[in-house]
Parts: structure tokens; C-alpha cells; sequence
RNA sequence: CGGAGCGUAGCGCAGUUGGCUAGCGCACUUGAAUGGGGUUCAAGAGGUCGACGGUUCAAAUCCGUCCGCUCCGACCA
């Protein structure tokens, strides 16, 4: 990508109001712009990133057996209705009449959806486990939201439900989604903390909740400095607490925000909807439910909480929109050879499958590395005359500000075994 | 929904004891010089001062109502 011919507005100053590391990068590096409160658009390169994300998310959910498909938004009241959720949830949903005069609202997540859905195709036990996810938009009128993109009343979340015979099932499913929740986070760059946690109003008996300590966060966790495990707070559990895990340390409490949660959600769902199958002794039963859920544009923030400094972002590898930027500082008489080595590594480059942005922008040196520290592409190219002058073109590491002189004519080959990771800038 | 704060150009701000044509920085346009960390100079363009109503010879400025945004709290799948 050429950066001219992108769309990335990179703000010099921090928006007025903005509080949190994360919102103030997500709006200065060009990834999101606020429609409304709680409303916002993502830009190209938050875009990238989303996709990223949820290209893992998409591996490991595969990985794991489930099957993507995609439910609606728009969702008669009435299905709520079934469930009682109607008046659960009656504070989040967000309910309009249509023309026909149905009332409707618009989906905050999917249980009721997913569940009239699967017992229209599912009568028999044969039929089962089944095992859905979806990425998509949901919509909670948040009475307050929080830290721009953190708790809005639009964002995406990829939600999963699994449908099994017995709890035996259930529990491996759950097994399954538990281990693709830790990979996920892990390969975004997150080390998520494991607690097991109240249900609320999804009901149902086990759940655990995944969350990264952050100051973005809403929730608080205890750790025990000892050991190093994590308890969620309780009635009689809270800081100061002895560790009842090693019997050793006091636990301490920590600020951080919830990206993952996932239910055992048994029946209550299908009894209410009356999801039932045919078992293999002859009688219906419900099904037994599961649900997991992930806020897909919460871990955008959560990831910049992680991955900053003062100059910018610093994306992980696998979530970052770019693999490489490459600077060229075009001056002088050699303006014209800069401007030439630039495109060709961009053309190679992309043409062995990397993902490049190519800063082609009439800007001074100055510019160029202060948009690219805040965007904070993993690896840097930087083209100048005073280096190419010894035939040499920098390659520069976002995360740890090492740089390397490479021969020109070698750089293609030495980037790409940076980029496969068999070698790194040091050697 | 309670408490606090804010609203003037795309962004960040000044101006608010009522008074000349509403100003500054950044960004933007044109020209020139520069060219490895937001470079310099010159000339420009860009405004319903959140909205509506009131007071006044005169309102960005005073009064009222409303709207929007942010933060704290309550709530939260």
C-alpha cells in the first residue's frame, strides 16, 4: 500500500477528553473516528487490524470444531420473550417498532437467535455436538460508555454456542474453547489472566472469565504475589486476603478489563425454547449449551494498552496492519535512485507475500518517523542518501529501536529471514 | 440515572467585567529554500462562536431552556 493513496489521518495532538493510552492511539494513529459516543467508524488501518484479530480468532475456532456462520442483527422482541430476557436485558437492548408495527430490537448477543435456529435442523442425537461461532456487531445502549472503543454501544464480538448431548460433552467443548481462548490471546500478544467467575445474566453454572490487567479495565482481580495465581474479588475474599491457593502470599489488587468469557450454560436456554432432541433411549431431551464470547474491538485497545510507549504503538507481530514500512528520504540528486530502491523492495516485497506501506509522502524525515513510531509498523525500512552512499539501507525494529545497516542489494533476503524469524536484527 | 467539567475553523486552544472586521498554533492551498526526528520564509483559503429563545443601541461574552461530549459513581453478558 502506498501511503498516499491510503486513507490514514495521523493527528499531531490528543483529542479533548481523551483519557485512556489506547483511545488516545487509537484515534492519533488513524485507526477509529467517534461518530457519537459510544459510536465509531473504523478506519483502514483499524480495520487491518480487526481482520488480523479476527484471522486468528477464526484459526483457532476452527481449530477447535467450530463452524462459522452469521445470525442476524435485527431480531423480533418476541424471541426475547421466550426466554425472559426481554426484561433481563430490558436496560441494553435497543428496541424500535418497525413499519409493520413488529417490535424489534437490535441483537446485544445471540443465545435466543442461535437456539431457535440450531432446533429447527437438530432432532437427533446423532446430530450432535454442534458447534457455531460468528464475528459480528453488537449493539447495547450502555447507559455510560467508557474509554472510546472499551465499552461502546456498537462493537464486535465473536460469540460461539455449542449444543451437546450430555454435560460429559459440554465439558469437553468447553475444554476446546478454553484452549483456543488461551492461544488467541496469547497470539495477540496478551497475557490473559483466568479467573473463574460469576455467571450473570447468561445463567448457567461454570464460567471463566479471560482478562488482561490494564488501567482501561473495569474489573478487579486479586493476585497473589507469591504464586502468582488469580481469584476474582467475592463476599469474603479481597485484598489483604491470604492466597488459598499457596497459603502464602497476601493478595493484592489489580485494575483490568474482561476480553473473553465463557459459560457452561446447561439448559436453560433450551428448555425455554424447547431445543430438545431425541436421545438414543428413546426420550426428547434439551440440549445442553454452551456460549463464549470474545470482544473482538476490545482487544484492539487492550492490545495498544500492552504494546505502547511515548512515541506510539507497538503492534505484535500477528495483529499488526503492516509486516514492514519502508521510508525513503528522497533529497538531493539522489532523490530519484531513493525513490527507485523503494519501489522495487515494495514491488518484491509484496510480491513474496508480505504486507508493506510504503511511505511515498512528500514529508521530511521528521514526519515520516514520527508517523511511523505512531503507528508502529514491526519493522522499518529507512532509505536515505547518507546511508546509501555506502550502498546501505537501515532496517529498524519498532519494538526494541535496534537498527541495522544492511547492504542494499542483500536487504530482500536478510528481511525475510527477519520476518520468518531466523534471525533478528541483532546478528 | 446521580455528581463534576467542557462545547469558538479538521485538531489543540485564547478571547467571556457586553463594544472596531472573532484571534493564535498545527493541519490545508500556492511559491521558494531545505532534505535522517514534527525544517524555514512569504502569500492565501477556511467560522451557523453547540442549538433555540430572552435582555440590550450592541451578545462568543449576560439570563433561560435544550442538545452534545468527557470524567467519577451506579449498572454491566
Amino acid at each position: 500500500m502506498l501511503w498516499s493513496r491510503y486513507f490514514l489521518p495521523t493527528l499531531k495532538e490528543t483529542p479533548i477528553g481523551v483519557e485512556a493510552m489506547s483511545h488516545q492511539y487509537l484515534l492519533r494513529a488513524g485507526l477509529v473516528h467517534m461518530l457519537t459516543s459510544g459510536v465509531y467508524s473504523y478506519l483502514p488501518l483499524g480495520l487491518k487490524v480487526l481482520r488480523r484479530i479476527e484471522h486468528i480468532i477464526r484459526e483457532e475456532m476452527n481449530r477447535a470444531g467450530a463452524v462459522e456462520l452469521f445470525l442476524p442483527c435485527l431480531q423480533p422482541i418476541e424471541l426475547w420473550k421466550q426466554t425472559g430476557r426481554d426484561e433481563v436485558l430490558k436496560d441494553v437492548l435497543i428496541r424500535f417498532t418497525d413499519n409493520r408495527g413488529r417490535a424489534m430490537c437490535l441483537g446485544p448477543t445471540h443465545e435466543e437467535v442461535i437456539t431457535d435456529l440450531v432446533k429447527n435442523y437438530v432432532q437427533s442425537y446423532r446430530q450432535l455436538p454442534v458447534v457455531l461461532y460468528q464475528i459480528q456487531t453488537k449493539f447495547r445502549d450502555e447507559l455510560r460508555t467508557r474509554f472510546g472503543i472499551v465499552r461502546a454501544c456498537e462493537f464486535i464480538m465473536k460469540d460461539a454456542y455449542s449444543f451437546d448431548r450430555d454435560p460429559e460433552g459440554l465439558k469437553k467443548n468447553y475444554r476446546l474453547m478454553y484452549e483456543a481462548y488461551q492461544n488467541i490471546f496469547r497470539r495477540c500478544g496478551l497475557d490473559a489472566v483466568i479467573i473463574e467467575a460469576d455467571s450473570g445474566a447468561m445463567g448457567g453454572d461454570t464460567s471463566h472469565e479471560f482478562l488482561v490487567t490494564a488501567p482501561i479495565g473495569e474489573d478487579t482481580i486479586l493476585r497473589c504475589p507469591s504464586c502468582q495465581s488469580c481469584c476474582s474479588v467475592s463476599g469474603d475474599r479481597g485484598e489483604g486476603a491470604k492466597c488459598s491457593k499457596c497459603r502464602q502470599g497476601v493478595l493484592k489488587g489489580e485494575v483490568a478489563i474482561e476480553l473473553g468469557h465463557i459459560f457452561q450454560l446447561g439448559t436453560k436456554y433450551s428448555q425455554a425454547q424447547h431445543a430438545q432432541f431425541l436421545d438414543e433411549d428413546g426420550k426428547q431431551k434439551p440440549m445442553i449449551m454452551g456460549c463464549y464470547g470474545i470482544g473482538v474491538s476490545r482487544v484492539i485497545a487492550a492490545i495498544i494498552e500492552k504494546h505502547h510507549d511515548e512515541r506510539g504503538i507497538r503492534w505484535p507481530h500477528e495483529v499488526a496492519p503492516f509486516d514492514v514500512t519502508i521510508v525513503p528520504l528522497p533529497a538531493g540528486t539522489e532523490a530519484a535512485e531513493i525513490m527507485d530502491l523503494a519501489n522495487r523492495y515494495y514491488k518484491d516485497l509484496t510480491t513474496a507475500g508480505y504486507d508493506i506501506l510504503l511511505d511515498d509522502r512528500p514529508e521530511t524525515a521528521g514526519v515520516k518517523f514520527n508517523d511511523a513510531d505512531l503507528i508502529g509498523i514491526p519493522v522499518r525500512i529507512i532509505i536515505g542518501k547518507r546511508n546509501l552512499a555506502d550502498g546501505k539501507v537501515e532496517i529498524k525494529d519498532r519494538r526494541t529501536n535496534e537498527a541495522l545497516l544492511v547492504d542494499k542489494n542483500t536487504l530482500p533476503r536478510k528481511l525475510s529471514e527477519i520476518l520468518k524469524g531466523t534471525s533478528c536484527l541483532k546478528n
